[in-house]
DNA sequence: AAATAAATTGAACGATTATTCAATTTATTT
DNA sequence: AAATAAATTGAATAATCGTTCAATTTATTT
């Protein structure tokens, strides 16, 4: 008897609020006060749902990180043999779309605490590696298939994700669009190149 | 007349304390009191010195992005050719002894200011633009003395430095020794592969 | 020794922080 | 309607924050 919890909800309803607070201000600067106050609630109710601050930010971690693995999402319409589902996947990761997910400055305020934080780190290494796996996984596919040859599938899916977060690294500090659409273009240049591939503007000739 | 100026050194001396709170404590709790607790002065005088926090922050940006140019010494003795050189350079970049530079908590931290930060997003767009030119130029010079064959200088530098930033972002949650210097290897041949050399020890065989 | 200017201190400021605890409100059950 | 349990509030806590300003100390010049 009694109430029925609205924990789930309202953990997600705060989280979001930190998270929109921390993206505009800054993680050092989203306080839970700030956080409560965006969302009219009292402060005290955002310890009732974590306990501690630190709690709250390994939510908030959580929340990013698992906003990554969208980017393995094909809606079922699109969904074809495993080399179409691929190259899906390549225009997902280095899609203007989705750049917003990646150059996040939230996400390397996160990061930077892997350094202090051994549950943070997990978290992060946890994720990466299962980016990377993945995305191994949709290689073997395409081996098994016929349609890609590549000696190392695990090996290429790293070296991948190596220039996708080095490339949003540079690239997120790139104003003009022209130049961020040119290098964008290029860093998936040589995403496909691991791949024995050619990208499309480079088969039209 | 009056006493000569110490503000240079008391800068640095500042900076470098500041710097080291960051690395510790991380660059959220770094605070002025603290950093002035490190070195026995009186809070008063790091305003004294920067006026405001803001300005120290600053001063600690360049201070971590000055580091990242060393890569770039040689030691006089070690100077040959441009080949020689550009490997050297390599061997800096990759190597156990400068990831201490790249894995690093404040970097990352100061870095995650340049999405709010116009100033910082400056200081770091300037030093990886730098980076890149160096390399470059580096890679020109090979070329003209004949030992390398190299289609796009500007590209293979730009794309060798996403390797590395992305590298060292996995890297970093790298723990264990034996998988670090693997991966690190890994890295470094595609590094060289993108200038249409193979590492030494493949080379070997 | 007097003058000068920078270095340095110390006290105080208001604001904000995360967290506590008891009290109260609200919804759901018996 | 009474019982129950979770949701929510509100006040208070001690600590720390960045910054200010006036006073003092210290070193160098004339």
């Amino acid at each position: 008897m009694g109430r029925k919890s609205l924990k789930d909800s309202r953990q997600k309803e705060i989280i979001k609020a930190f998270y929109r607070l921390a993206k505009k201000e800054g993680l050092e600067n989203a306080s839970l006060a700030k956080t409560a106050a965006l969302i009219n609630i009292n402060p005290s109710l955002v310890i009732h749902y974590f306990q501690t601050k630190e709690h709250l930010v390994y939510a908030l971690t959580e929340y990013i990180l698992d906003k990554y693995l969208l980017i393995y999402k094909i809606p079922s319409r699109n969904k074809g043999n495993a080399q179409k589902n691929l190259l899906t996947v390549l225009d997902n990761i280095f899609s203007n779309k989705w750049n917003t997910l990646f150059d996040d400055s939230v996400s390397y305020s996160c990061y930077s605490l892997t350094f202090r934080n051994e549950t943070i780190k997990e978290k992060y290494k946890n994720l990466l590696d299962t980016l990377r796996s993945n995305l191994r996984e949709l290689i073997v596919a395409c081996k098994e298939e016929g349609t890609l040859t590549v000696k190392d599938p695990a090996l290429a899916a790293d070296i991948i994700f190596v220039l996708v977060d080095g490339a949003y690294y540079y690239l997120s500090l790139v104003t003009d669009k022209k130049e961020y659409s040119k290098k964008l273009l290029q860093y998936k240049k040589q995403a496909l190149a691991q791949l024995n591939l050619v990208s499309s503007a480079q088969a039209k000739k």
